[in-house]
DNA sequence: CCTCCACTACACTGATCTGTGAAGCCCGAC
DNA sequence: GTCGGGCTTCACAGATCAGTGTAGTGGAGG
């Protein structure tokens, strides 16, 4: 799993690239010269640009769940770490995702169901749901799984919302959606 | 306003395959093919792709807001008139939107800000959040700008979810998450 | 009859798209 | 000193992209 230097340089420039402008809107000539590197490098690393595209998601994935456990594990209140994906997702804003949800994005490019980003996509989703049904049980919450879903889809709108509405009050509207709705599923 | 047989055909076409397998994705020569006109046409009738961009997501802009109102004007109740769009997200999706929201999906493709479909896409935002606005204080909510911000989170990651994350129970979710955030700043 | 117009036919531009083939260079490891 | 691999150079394929120019057809309305 380890990248060589260029393949390195090449993923770098296409998740800039791809989640700045889209998926279709850049074309692997333009990765190749901004990574600074030949086409010929960027096919012989990757295969095809949807390998790439693919590891762009999976790379982003990485570093999205990394940055939300940190989160998690930072508070030891069985509430806060419920909510805890809600603030992470300011500083994952504020760190330069005004483009919105990468995922969101790219599922709306990747029309055929057996590209290999789709998966990726679909498992970042489950992936949080998972985990906010995780925290809510530790929090004491009886239907756990619903409550969950309800949380990931405040999750999903803030960031949608604060991206293509252009609003920014979103992301703590979203949070504090959230949280009356875990104390109401506690009381 | 009125468009020719052709230009008709057309932004019908275009507007099925824009939607369903992005914009970027589909080229003019696909459209002219499928509605049985010739690119002159195409090019006649509406300049350029990005006009026929902006024209698609005007044409269901106003096909969704009739959806809405019809769905609002009838309730009586008012805080089933503020719930109103979440019952009507659920026929939007059985009538066929399965690829989740048009003006998210665009938003993610056209990344110019000067793009004409841009304006399209942040007013259909903006319109649903004062519907919201407007029957939230008419059903006594103090502050109803706050909590029409919150519906509005919980509308888009509604469809978002549904389609990313494949979970059919997202609509239904997000509808009694609503219900109850309705229900606590009515108390 | 004549004019307007929606539309066809079709050839063409120039750019851009993903992807490949063949040759060779440099450097570290064995 | 040889071998492998990361990388370059560059030419090229074949398709598709948005968009245009020119000429002509057929029908509806004055």
């Amino acid at each position: 799993m380890t990248l060589t230097p260029g393949a390195r340089r090449i993923l770098d420039v296409a998740s800039v690239l791809f989640y700045e402008h889209g998926i279709h809107a850049v074309g692997v000539d333009t990765i190749a010269a901004e990574s600074g590197v030949t086409k010929r490098t960027l096919y012989d690393r990757f295969g095809s640009k949807d390998a790439l595209v693919a590891d762009y998601l999976r790379a982003r994935d990485e570093r999205w769940r990394a940055h939300v456990v940190a989160a998690v594990e930072a508070e030891s209140d069985p509430v806060r770490r419920a909510l805890a994906p809600f603030a992470a997702l300011e500083d994952w804003v504020a760190e330069g995702a005004g483009r919105g949800c990468a995922f969101v994005n790219a599922f709306a490019e990747l029309d055929r169901p057996d590209h290999p980003g789709r998966a990726v996509i679909h498992d970042e989703k489950r992936w949080l749901r998972a985990l906010f049904a995780t925290e809510l049980a530790g929090a004491g919450v009886a239907d756990a799984p619903g409550l969950a879903l309800q949380l990931l889809v405040l999750h999903e709108g803030a960031l949608v919302t604060h991206a293509v509405a252009a609003e920014p009050a979103a992301l703590r509207a979203a949070g504090d959606a959230a949280r009356l709705l875990v104390d109401a599923a506690r009381a």
